[in-house]
RNA sequence: GGGCUGGUAGAUCAGUCCGGAAGAUCGCCGGUUUUGCAAACCGGAGGCCUCGGGUUCAAAUCCCGACCAGUCCA
């Protein structure tokens, strides 16, 4: 990065120096006399005991004077964005207050909600999660403020300069920080193929802000400028606090009195640990993440299960919901939603708490019994089986050793060891965006007219070609919707051309049509939508609205839409839940969507500032990911449910006519799939459930009513005919056995053995069994032939101590070409087809007698 | 999304490495004993060894693929 990028006006105006740090050679500007930057470790904390600001601030208080300096400013503040990033899918969590703005906003293709903006954004971090409680400063959870500006070539908001005198401005004389003692330390920002420079902005040993100008695209080698270039700022208000204090550690400033408290009953690292993540799940189980294996809800289940560990180990601590509970009192005073999630979220908890109970007594049970196995052949457990059961029992390695008699000692290096196990799993391969194979289109075109929003109900409408290759065609308006928000395109015809699919494309709406168009630009053409298709769209969408409030209302707060699909055939809603719906729930489900769609309630789609609409709704207006934009399209049920959603509704309840639920399944760990259908389709479907019902009750010949107990009287007889067939089989096998018994050509006596020997018509497994019934006694050998498809089998059982089966079998073999073997109490071999059995019946019965011995 | 465990009688699990006549404990049923219960003892029933392919004379066991569950990691 060219040093011009850091050689600010503002810097020279205030007559700041530049200089080069001794210790990491950074260059940095800064009022003060200082020979190294001042962030650690070049230099010590000296901010501890000698606190950075005028006055100490508590996190409430800290935010505010920053959200309030900013917004006197011309910034307008905007509420925390979840900490979930559903609007994305490169990560799971809000890591950065940009990542709200990021890819739309950031790339330009939506404008920003406001400009500048300022915002404290929750953010969660897993990778230093063994640091917290340690360093002192790490937080699983922290908030970043920032302030945030996008600069478009034709309007400049601000950028390097005044960026980093309102950083100065803020520091200095709201916080009252000494202007000399500030360092501005040179660095280049590097994130997602965009890069900048960027200040890292320091007092005393503590980093408190990092400035980052996104300014270039890499590409190769070089770098080019971007269009939208943005002011990308992160203040630690953790941070700030801390310096603010000049406390020994951040968390008992933090934290405060909920931290003085639980020191009493535990040590301050424990503490410290157990606060953090109390405080993370709060946000993260209010923000709709369900503990689960897999995905964002493994690292809620991690933080609990982790949590649950400490408080095994102190008994004289409060249990994990009391913690939760206090830790989110206090979020609740700056953060409300996460109040209403009170009672829900203890519930989601307490089910984990079971579940992790249930898992640990199961894996305590499996490792007691792995240890007795183990020493009857005098080995002992291992460091290696330690790790094993971590990985696949989830029990932690102290709590394995208290099932031992002989513990191995716990490596140092446990969990790195664990980690080593998991080094060659390659990470998910590249996510296949489904695409549509669509043009490019020239920058210059105006955008496409979207009408489908201002009336869902027309269907034709009429036209000029804005741009067209033959397959696709632009319009300067359609009514077409577009694949998007789960819901698939329409379809209909362009003139006689019938359109196959819709997409966008950036500003525009294409359509693909099914043949090549005779259309040129500017043509005025005659759009039709398939009306049925459309109003089956209309109504499934609708529909998953009603059921997300539905279940939201009857299982909890803590459900979210997880993902949700709507063709014409069905749809269908993937929600977090903890558990699977009882047959209760369910049809208490079923019972409700379908009164809300009674009740005929207004649905009303409209345009509205997001300011506006998250200040009337909350959160949960993002069921489909957070939206990015000034102004939210909302969906709203009247009295039941608001969601921001871009798709074609309903505009009364009783339009959806009918839900019908067909199915509910577990589609991953505290995920749950509803399939449903609306309209037509749910009365179709339950028609086709009668005629299969009704076809089952005529092959059955019993009355539709009676269905589940005829059924239970079938299976009865069936049963029933196996086991009388069975017991018939056991009873000819019986009397066959009787009959060779008493039959002086099949049985012969040698010394104390008898020997059985004969050709019968059974097949391997009735051998068996009849050898099995002719051996009763002891010292019976008993040698069967039989012939089935073309090949002879052998069989030869054995209760005579010294006769070997397999020894006979192997004698036997040769006489007819066989393959066979066994083992001393029973053998089998098989010839190849047209081998003569008979000798080999004899072959055996000789070698059985001089198997005898004398 | 990836790795690792596991799926055998109503329940909890052996058996799988190394293919060769499906087991234990609890529960259930019957009997003995007891005024009755519990218990003890004796006897018995109960299995598509998750499913589908493959290899083999032979598969619960080996190979491939699904499904389900648990767990660790991102």
């Amino acid at each position: 990065m060219d040093d011009a990028e850091y050689d600010l006006p503002f810097f020279h105006r205030q007559g700041f120096r530049r200089r080069s740090c001794v210790v990491c050679g950074h260059a940095f500007w800064s009022l003060g006399d200082h020979d190294r930057c001042q962030e650690a470790p070049c230099r010590d904390y000296g901010f501890i005991g000698a606190p950075i600001f005028a006055r100490p601030y508590d996190l409430r208080g800290m935010r505010e004077a920053f959200l309030s300096f900013f917004e006197q400013r011309g910034h307008a503040r905007l509420r925390r964005y979840p900490t979930v990033a559903r609007w994305r899918n490169d990560v799971f969590f809000t890591q950065a207050s940009i990542y709200d703005f990021q890819p739309w906003v950031t790339s330009g293709a939506v404008p920003p909600p406001a400009n500048p903006l300022v915002i404290s954004q929750p953010c969660l971090r897993f990778i230093d999660l063994e640091e917290v409680g340690r360093s002192g400063r790490h937080f699983t959870l922290f908030e970043m403020m920032g302030h945030h500006a996008f600069n478009r070539p034709d309007h400049e908001v601000y950028f390097k300069d005044r960026c980093t005198e309102l950083c100065h401005e803020f520091f200095v004389n709201t916080l009252g920080a000494d202007p000399k003692g500030i360092t501005y330390k040179e660095e280049v920002w590097e994130g997602g193929g965009n890069l900048g420079p960027s200040l890292s902005v320091s007092s005393l040993g503590l980093e408190v802000a990092t400035l980052v100008f996104m300014e270039y695209v890499r590409e190769g080698a070089t770098m080019k400028p971007m269009p939208l270039t943005v002011v990308d700022t992160g203040y630690g208000l953790e941070r700030c606090v801390w310096g603010s204090h000049g406390s020994k550690n951040a968390y008992e400033v933090v934290f405060g009195a909920q931290y003085d408290d639980l020191r009493r009953a535990l040590p301050p690292r424990e503490s410290a640990i157990l606060i953090d993540h109390a405080r993370a799940l709060n946000f993260l189980l209010t923000d709709g993440v369900v503990p689960s294996n897999s995905k964002e809800g493994y690292f809620a289940r991690l933080l609990l299960r982790r949590s649950l560990r400490l408080l095994a180990r102190a008994p004289e601590a409060p249990d994990l919901i009391a913690i939760l509970d206090r830790v989110g009192r206090e979020i609740a005073k700056d953060y409300p939603e996460v109040g209403a999630h009170r009672d829900d979220l203890h519930k989601v908890v307490a089910a984990e708490i079971e579940r992790y109970g249930e898992a640990i007594g199961r894996a305590r049970q499996t490792i007691r019994r792995h240890e007795e196995r183990l020493r009857e052949s005098g080995a002992r457990v291992t460091e290696e089986d330690l790790l094993g059961w971590y990985d696949s029992l989830g029990v932690p390695p102290d709590v394995a050793v208290e099932e031992l008699a002989h513990p191995p000692a716990i490596p140092e290096d446990f969990y790195a060891r664990v980690a080593a196990r998991h080094e060659n799993e390659r990470p998910t391969t590249d996510y296949a965006e489904p695409t549509v194979d669509l043009p490019d289109l020239p920058a210059t075109l105006a955008r496409t007219e979207v009408l489908y929003y201002l009336d869902p109900y027309t269907v034709s409408f009429d036209a000029h070609v804005l741009w067209t290759d033959g397959a696709h065609v632009v319009l300067d308006r359609t009514y077409f919707y577009p694949t998007g928000g789960g819901q698939v395109a329409d379809r209909g015809h362009l003139g006689d051309l019938e359109v196959v699919d819709v997409a966008t494309r950036g500003p525009w709406v294409v359509h693909r049509l099914e043949r090549p168009s005779p259309f040129h630009v500017g043509d005025r053409v005659r759009g039709r939508i398939d009306p049925t298709r459309r109003t089956q769209l209309m109504q499934h969408h609708t529909a998953t609205h009603l059921l997300n409030g539905t279940l939201r209302e009857i299982l909890g707060p803590h459900v979210w839409q997880a993902g949700a699909y709507k063709s014409t055939e069905s749809a269908r809603i993937d929600v977090t839940h903890y558990r699977p719906l009882s047959p209760e729930e369910l049809r208490a489900v079923d019972r409700r969507v379908n009164q809300i769609v009674r009740e005929d309630r207004p649905v009303k789609s409209y345009f509205e500032s997001r300011g506006e609409a998250e200040r009337r709704f909350g959160f949960t207006l993002y069921q489909g990911g957070a939206v990015p934009g000034r102004e939210l399209r909302i969906v709203e049920v009247e009295g039941f449910d608001v969601e921001a959603c871009g798709g074609t509704h309903c505009t009364h309840t009783s339009e959806v006519g009918a839900i019908a639920i067909l199915g509910v399944e577990r589609i991953q760990d505290g995920v749950l799939r509803l399939i449903y259908a609306s309209g037509e389709r749910a009365l179709e479907v339950r028609e086709e459930h009668e005629a299969i019902l009704r076809e089952a009750s005529r092959r059955l010949g019993v009355p539709v009513a009676q269905l589940p107990e005829g059924i239970d009287r079938l299976l009865g007889e069936i049963e029933e005919t196996r086991r009388s067939s069975r017991e018939r089989r056991r009873e000819d096998l019986g009397g066959t056995a009787e009959r060779l018994l008493r039959d002086p050509s099949a049985t012969a006596t040698v010394g104390t053995i008898t020997i059985v020997a004969a050709a019968v018509d059974l097949d391997r497994d009735e051998m068996m069994e009849l050898s099995r019934l002719l051996s009763r006694e002891k010292d019976r050998v008993t040698i069967l032939a039989a012939e089935r498809d073309g090949k002879g089998t052998l069989f030869v059982g054995s209760t005579a101590p010294g006769v070997s089966a397999v020894a006979i079998v192997g004698e036997a073999k040769t006489a007819f070409a066989a393959k066979g073997g066994g083992n001393p109490a029973a053998a089998t071999a098989v010839g190849e087809p047209g081998a003569p059995l008979r000798s080999a019946l004899e072959a055996a019965r000789s070698a059985a007698r001089r198997a005898v011995p004398a």
